[in-house]
RNA sequence: GGCCCGAUGGCGGAGUGGUUACGCAGAGGACUGCAAAUCCUUGCACGCCGGUUCGAUUCCGGCUCGGGCCUCCA
C-alpha cells in the first residue's frame, strides 16, 4: 500500500490509481536555455523514485511517466537573441545537456517527453474551447483566462482572491478584465517565434503548455502530478484552472505531490535569481560520481528542505561506497520489505535508506537499492572507474616488496598512490585499489 | 501583510504518548608488518513557555527563531 502527501488535501492519502493497468504521471520538467542545477535536480530523481516504486508495484509497463520540454519562453528567446540564434539552437542544446545531467545522476528517461513546440496544435484547440465555455477572452491580441469566471480557482494555493491581487507582484496590464488574469495567448511580433492562431501569430502562455501536454499523453485527469513547491501557485493553481475548465469539471490530478527546495550553506534557497547555484555539470567536473550526487538528494525527504555541501557529498560517497562493499557483485535478488514499506510511505528515502544499510544479503541489498536507483553500477567500476594499468602495476611492485618484506619500499609506493587520491586494500585474496 | 512549512545528539536525518532509528565523524578494542576495509563496544538528542495526560520529544495553545510561496524560479 503506497501512501502519498497530496497537496491539494494537505495530508498522507491511500494511493489508487483511477487504473491499475495505466498509472499516470506527470512532472514539470526544464525550460531548456540554461543548465540545470543541483536543485533542479531534485525532482527529476524524486519522481524517478516514484516511477520506480509504482513500477516494482504496478508492473514495469503499467506506468506511463511523462516529463515535458518547456523549448518556448522567453527566457529562452532572450537566451538566443543574446547569442545570435534561433531559439531551437538553445533548446537542442541545452535539453541534450539536461538528458545527459540526468543520466549522469541514474534518472531513467520518462516514457514520454513531450516538447511544448510539438504541442502547440493542442494549446491553441484548449484556449478556442475555453473562449468558447466562456473562461476566456481576447483583448488586445492576447488571450487570457479569466480568473473569477472560474469559482474553484485558488484551491490548490490556498488562497483567495483578493490576497493573490494584493500580492501580485507585477504591474496589472491594462487589457486584463481581472487583475488575477493570466495569458494563455500572447502576440509574437515580427522575428519572435510564433504560430499562426485564430488570435492572429504568437505563442503560448506557460502554464496551458502543460495542460496541452497532459490532456494529449495522459488524458483528461491524471493520478500524480508533481513539481517544485513554487510551482504550486500560480503554475499548477493555473494549470487546474485551464484544464478542469476545458474538460466539463473534470479534475486534472488526484494527487498533487510537491518537492522542498535545496538551499546552499546560508540557507538561502538555490535559484539562477540569486546566483547561487551549482549546476550538475561542475558536480560532474569537479569528480562526483552521479550517483553519489544522487545519494545526496535522497538522504532527507523530499517534502524537507535540503541544505546542499561538501559534507554531504563527502558523506554521500562514504556511504555508498559501504554499500558497494556490502552487494559485491550479487545479482538481483527480493526488494527488502524495510525498504519498500519506506518508499511506501510518501516516498521516505531517508528511512529507505537507512533500512538499506541494514540489509545483510547482498543480492537483497542490490535490488532495493535498485528501488532507488543506486548500486547501479558493477563494483570495480564504482571503486576504481576505468581501470588503470599502470597503478596495477605499481600495486604488483607493491605486493612483491611485501613479499620480500620490504615495508620501505611496500609503504613508498602506497604513498606514493595516496597523493594520487588512489587507496590500497590488503585483504585474505590479495592487495585491491580504489579511488577516493 | 496573507498563506504554508520546519526546529531532534558534533554533523546529517528518520521516528514515536511510556522500552530513544540509521548514517557520517569521534573514542576504545579486534584484525593488520603498518595501514585501509571489516567486526565489536561507545556516545547527557528531541527550540522556549504553558496545557491535556499516570506519563510528551511525540497531542493542543502561545512564543522565539529559520525557511518557502504570494504570477521568473524545481
Amino acid at each position: 500500500m503506497i501512501r502519498l502527501y497530496d497537496t491539494m488535501a494537505r495530508e498522507k492519502r491511500v494511493f489508487e490509481p483511477a487504473d491499475p493497468e495505466r498509472v499516470t504521471m506527470y512532472v514539470c520538467g526544464p525550460t531548456v536555455y540554461s543548465r540545470a542545477h543541483i536543485g533542479n535536480a531534485r525532482p527529476a530523481v524524486v519522481f524517478d523514485v516514484l516511477s520506480r516504486l509504482l513500477r516494482h508495484v504496478y508492473g514495469e509497463d503499467k506506468v506511463a511517466y511523462a516529463r515535458n520540454v518547456t523549448d518556448v519562453d522567453d527566457k529562452i528567446i532572450d537566451a538566443a537573441r543574446a547569442d545570435g540564434v534561433e531559439p531551437a539552437v538553445i533548446t537542442r542544446r541545452f535539453e541534450d545537456f539536461y538528458i545527459a545531467d540526468m543520466g549522469a545522476l541514474g534518472v531513467r528517461p520518462p516514457d514520454l517527453a513531450p516538447r511544448a513546440t510539438e504541442t502547440v496544435a493542442e494549446m491553441i484547440a484548449m484556449i478556442a474551447r475555453l473562449i468558447e465555455v466562456g473562461n476566456a477572452y481576447e483583448a488586445d491580441g492576447h488571450v487570457l483566462f479569466h480568473v473569477p469566471s472560474d469559482p474553484d480557482y485558488g484551491a490548490l494555493g490556498r488562497r483567495d482572491r483578493d490576497a493573490m491581487i494584493a500580492g501580485a507582484r507585477v504591474e496589472v496590464a491594462a487589457y486584463k478584465k481581472d487583475p488575477a488574469d493570466f495569458v494563455l495567448w500572447k502576440p509574437s511580433p515580427e522575428g519572435v517565434i510564433g504560430w499562426d492562431s485564430p488570435w492572429g501569430r504568437g505563442r503560448p502562455g506557460w502554464h496551458i503548455e502543460c495542460s496541452a501536454m497532459i490532456e494529449r499523453h495522459l488524458g483528461e485527469t491524471i493520478d500524480i502530478h508533481g513539481g517544485g513547491l513554487d510551482l504550486i501557485f500560480p503554475h499548477h493553481e493555473n494549470e487546474l484552472a485551464q484544464s478542469r475548465c476545458a474538460h466539463g469539471g473534470a479534475p486534472l490530478a488526484r494527487y498533487w505531490l510537491h518537492n522542498g527546495f535545496l538551499s546552499m550553506a546560508g540557507s538561502e534557497k538555490m535559484s539562477k535569481s540569486l546566483g547561487n547555484v551549482v549546476t550538475v555539470g561542475e558536480l560532474l567536473e569537479q569528480g562526483h560520481k552521479g550517483e553519489t550526487l544522487r545519494f545526496a538528494l535522497l538522504s532527507a525527504h523530499y517534502r524537507q528542505p535540503l541544505e546542499w555541501s561538501g559534507q554531504l557529498v563527502a558523506r554521500s560517497k562514504a556511504t555508498l561506497d559501504r554499500l558497494y562493499r556490502g552487494a559485491g557483485s550479487a545479482e538481483r535478488g527480493a526488494v527488502d520489505e524495510g525498504v519498500l514499506d519506506a518508499l511506501s510511505d510518501d516516498l521516505n528515502a531517508p528511512l529507505a535508506l537507512s533500512r538499506l544499510s541494514a540489509v545483510e544479503e547482498p543480492a537483497s541489498l542490490r535490488a532495493s537499492a535498485e528501488l532507488l536507483g543506486l548500486l547501479a553500477e558493477a563494483p570495480d567500476r564504482w571503486f576504481q572507474g576505468d581501470g588503470d594499468a599502470r597503478i596495477d602495476g605499481l600495486v604488483a611492485a607493491r605486493s612483491e616488496a611485501k613479499a620480500r618484506r620490504d615495508f620501505a619500499e611496500a609503504d613508498r609506493i602506497r604513498a606514493e598512490l595516496t597523493g594520487e587520491g588512489i587507496l590500497l586494500e590488503d585483504g585474505p585474496a590479495g592487495t585491491t585499489w580504489r579511488r577516493a
